[in-house]
RNA sequence: CGCGGGGUGGAGCAGCUCGGUAGCUCGCUGGGCUCAUAACCCAGAGGUCGGAGGUUCAAAUCCUCCCCCCGCUACCA
């Protein structure tokens, strides 16, 4: 009995290359989850995309001189190619800019609105004179009205700590071109948040294994819930499905609200695309599904209240009731499984002070595996973690390249050397059997460890069979064996290659290529591990509109989350190294890297 | 009193929900082995768990107060 899951990656922002923080955050810990769950024998759908809607794409179009269509095409598909270098198996990662986004996202916005929680209401906002957009408030400073400091943000004085509106501010100025901002009365609309008030506390009080960070921030979110503006003064984002409103270049969708909408477009645009245009109904409407939401930790306003507001209020299950829109009755996250966050050397990550290690920059020096590892081994899982290069090469080198590296490596090249093929086993003695049990029985510890999202117990836990294995190899001594009980050395090599391919299995969640490369050497055919692949697709109902990059894939290769046995007779060659030992030298040449970049 | 997270041997962390001789990985010291990308295995040194107080037969684990670090504060995961 196989489970429906849906795995909802949160969608990076298109106004520049993403960080290894970013994918600290959503990237490899969703993918982690979901290549565990189809190995499982589950049915994963996993979707996200490129979220290039919104002021700051704008902001940094007209910094390079493009449009904001121009620059969202640009990095949509740069960070595109960075997750499939990192071998994130998406089955559909895709762009908030496509026309059934926009169809969806009006979808839902309408719904709403039938359902009486969206309305309109006019409020008090900053424009910006030269362009006529809504200038948000981290984009205006000015001087303190309570301190005189003069670098006052919009929201908050950075001197003092008071809270501040930026009508308040003495001589505001815009942080883009330092003109006045204009204060404005204009007419918004608002999602009606205090009327889920009840709902959603129900909701998160009745949520099961969370992590207890993201439930204990939920539910506190919900002291203060007020209506939240869905529309902002803007040219750039989805249009606002209303007689009056639709054609307007001067109001457009808040880009939060159409991003989080982009989980249901995106398996909608999945299932068009596999040809069953309703195959993304079970992973929404059954009750038995279960969704997954991985982000970072600045996102669970929106994933744990503001989203699964939108749901309700669109399922007709908020305060007013209201009948469920064409999509019926959606789903709300069965879980959402938020990250901490990485900091860099001690320090945030920062693009714009270059305090920053991009994936693309970090994946043409490195191996994707030795990051997936590191990250997954000493990330952001439950609080913040410092990257830093020293720890990186020490996690590659000590305990990925000399801890598995190796053991793969001694048992492939012994076996190769004495034998050429797997041998077959003779009488198990109890130390054969006691490492063979170890090995299976971490299918299970390691697995419910996963599916409750403890990838650092996980992956530590599964390394621990590999430790065994290199033990149990010092106390066999198969290389003694060579010559005085050859039988008896083929039978301790038998085992050491089972255990090599269990652990090939138990970490292929983890470190998807090097496993495939493990799975080649030791014999196995076809693909184990199954990769993304880039395409340029059209729309799949939309002739005419432009064409664009997305990733998928089948991943299903029949791999599965179990000890197979392995087959005697299979010829073993020598093996070459799965991993890459870095020379420490890579410390000192990354910070001087980092120290340069960023004109220290 | 804005909110949240954290302070455990040299480094990175687990344990704390359901209190009972402080655990893991790495590093270090000594030894073993030589199949393996000088990798692997064994032994040992090293902490009294940010500080103070309290509850208890017993506290890293519960309560109170304080100190320090980090992040968030709503279009930078």
């Amino acid at each position: 009995m196989s489970t429906n899951i849906l795995t909802a990656v949160a969608w990076p922002y298109a106004n520049g290359p993403r960080h290894i923080g970013h994918v600290a955050g959503f990237g490899v810990p969703s993918d982690v989850f979901s290549r565990y769950q189809r190995l499982a024998g589950n049915n994963v759908l996993m979707v996200s995309g490129t979220d290039e809607h919104g002021t700051p794409i704008q902001v940094q179009a007209d910094r390079e001189g493009v449009t904001a269509r121009e620059l969202a095409d640009l990095y949509s598909l740069v960070i595109a190619k960075d997750l499939k270098k990192l071998g994130l198996s998406y089955d559909l990662f895709t762009r908030t800019t496509t026309r059934n986004h926009y169809a969806v996202t009006q979808e839902i916005f309408l719904g709403l609105l039938k359902n009486g929680y969206v309305f309109p209401q006019r409020q008090l906002g900053a424009i910006s004179p030269s362009t006529g957009r809504t200038l948000p408030d981290r984009y205006i400073e000015g001087t303190c009205p309570i301190c005189g400091y003069e670098s006052a943000r919009g929201d908050q004085c950075d001197n003092c700590g008071n809270q501040l509106d930026p009508a308040d501010l003495i001589n505001p100025r815009s942080k883009i071109n330092g003109e006045t901002p204009r204060f404005v009365e204009t007419e918004q609309y608002f999602l009606d948040l205090p009327a889920f008030a009840d709902t959603l506390g129900e909701w998160l009080k009745s949520r099961q294994n969370w992590r207890p960070n993201v439930q204990r921030f939920a539910l506190k979110l919900l002291d203060d819930l007020k209506p939240r503006a869905i529309t902002r003064d803007l040219d750039w984002g989805v249009p606002v499905p209303l007689p009056g409103w639709r054609d307007r270049p001067d109001k457009k969708i808040y880009v939060w609200f159409d991003a989080v909408i982009g989980y249901l477009s995106a398996s909608i645009e999945w299932a068009k695309r596999t040809g069953d245009p309703d195959a993304w109904r079970p992973f929404w409407q059954d009750p038995k599904a279960q969704g997954y939401y991985f982000m970072g930790k600045d996102n669970i306003v929106f994933h744990a209240e503001i989203w699964p507001a939108m749901l309700f209020g669109y399922s007709g299950q908020g305060d007013h009731g209201g009948e469920p829109g064409d999509y019926g009755v959606l789903e709300r996250p069965h879980e959402v499984v938020s990250s901490e966050f990485l900091t860099m050397e001690g320090r945030k990550f920062s693009s714009s002070r270059n305090v920053v290690i991009y994936v693309g920059d970090f994946l043409s020096r490195y191996d994707a595996d030795a990051l997936r590892y590191y990250l997954s081994v000493a990330g952001p899982e439950n609080q913040d973690t410092d990257f830093t290069w020293a720890e990186f090469v020490r996690r590659n080198n000590d305990e990925l390249v000399a801890g598995w590296g190796n053991l793969v490596n001694r048992t492939i090249s012994m076996t190769a050397k004495n034998l050429g093929a797997i041998p077959p086993r003779g009488t198990l003695t109890d130390a054969d059997f006691a490492l063979l049990t170890q090995a299976q029985q971490a299918f299970g510890t390691v697995g419910e460890l996963l599916a409750r999202s403890r990838q650092k117990a996980a992956i530590t836990e599964a390394m621990g069979v590999v430790r065994a294995a290199n033990k149990y190899l010092s106390d066999m001594a198969p290389w003694k064996l060579r010559s005085e009980d050859p039988e008896r050395m083929a039978t301790v090599l038998h085992v050491a290659l089972q255990v090599v391919d269990d652990c090939k299995t138990l970490l292929t969640p983890f470190l998807p290529s090097s496993s495939s490369k493990v799975h080649a050497q030791l014999g196995g055919t076809g693909a184990w591990a199954a990769m993304p692949d880039l395409v340029e697709v059209d729309e799949p109902t939309a002739a005419g509109s432009p064409s664009y990059h997305v990733l998928t894939g089948d991943y299903d290769t029949g791999a599965r989350w179990q000890s197979t046995p392995i087959e005697a007779g299979r010829p073993i060659a020598p093996p070459t190294p799965v991993f890459t030992k870095l020379d420490p030298s890579v410390v000192d040449e990354e910070l001087a890297r980092l120290a340069d970049a960023a004109g220290v």
